[in-house]
DNA sequence: CTAGTGATCCGCT
DNA sequence: GCGGATCACTAGA
């Protein structure tokens, strides 16, 4: 079936209504841009307000509201009051789910990231939350923006002969829910924010 | 390679 | 007050 054009954004890649879980897994591998700059996404995690490692748990607040909101967009914040860090809202509005970018491996627009990181080593530029909110100049001010419209752009990698390898293993830097295996990663990648201990699943 | 520590905001207890 | 979905840096194995 034809897909009719009916706006200038590119659709979505990705059925952010699924569960988090399903959508981290699935945005391994995927195109992430914010003005031109960023890179393929090889680390993410899922959050959902059934657990308490989430920002959604316990219910919407001023600070959280944009993952009780559409799905789809951003929902940034601010980390140990340093770091910005960027999220993907899922699942249907109002219950509260969201997917960490946690690592790119950097593909567009090195010299802005290398800029805004003060770094060279590209290995560096991306490897974790809050890098990734620095190197794509990502802060509050993107907060519910859609992923799909600039400044941001979503797109499907390109060129997928070979099927995509993806490791599992627990959340970092939590201290609920740890046993949750809800971090996904691209297996080999030299840009993680940490290595994964055993590998599994695939795509 | 792993482990420990300080920096630094904001919302919640 | 307290404590994070972190990072950069240091020391030591």
């Amino acid at each position: 079936m034809p897909s009719p054009r009916r706006s200038r954004r590119a659709a979505l890649p990705i059925d952010f209504e699924a569960p988090s879980v399903e959508v981290a897994h699935r945005l391994i591998g995927m195109l992430l841009l914010v003005d031109g700059v960023g890179g393929r996404i090889v680390e993410t995690e899922a959050y959902d307000s059934t657990e308490p490692a989430a920002h959604s748990f316990g219910g919407q607040r001023t600070r959280n509201a944009p993952l009780f909101g559409p799905p789809g967009r951003a929902y940034v914040y601010r980390s140990y009051g340093i770091h910005w860090c960027l999220n993907v809202v899922c699942r249907e509005a109002g219950h509260g789910a969201g997917v960490l970018i946690r690592a790119l491996e950097p593909t567009h627009g090195l010299d802005r990231m290398r800029a805004r990181r003060g770094l060279e080593d590209p290995r560096l530029l991306c490897a974790g939350p809050g890098r990734v909110g620095q190197a794509l100049g990502v802060d509050a001010s993107y907060n519910g923006l859609a992923l799909d419209a600039p400044p941001f752009a979503l797109l499907a990698a390109a060129g997928d002969a070979s099927p995509l390898e993806v490791d599992v293993g627990p959340r970092i830097g939590i201290s609920k829910a740890i046993e949750l295996p809800w971090r996904f990663g691209e297996k080999g990648s030299r840009f993680l924010s940490k290595p994964f201990k055993r590998t599994q699943a695939l795509a």
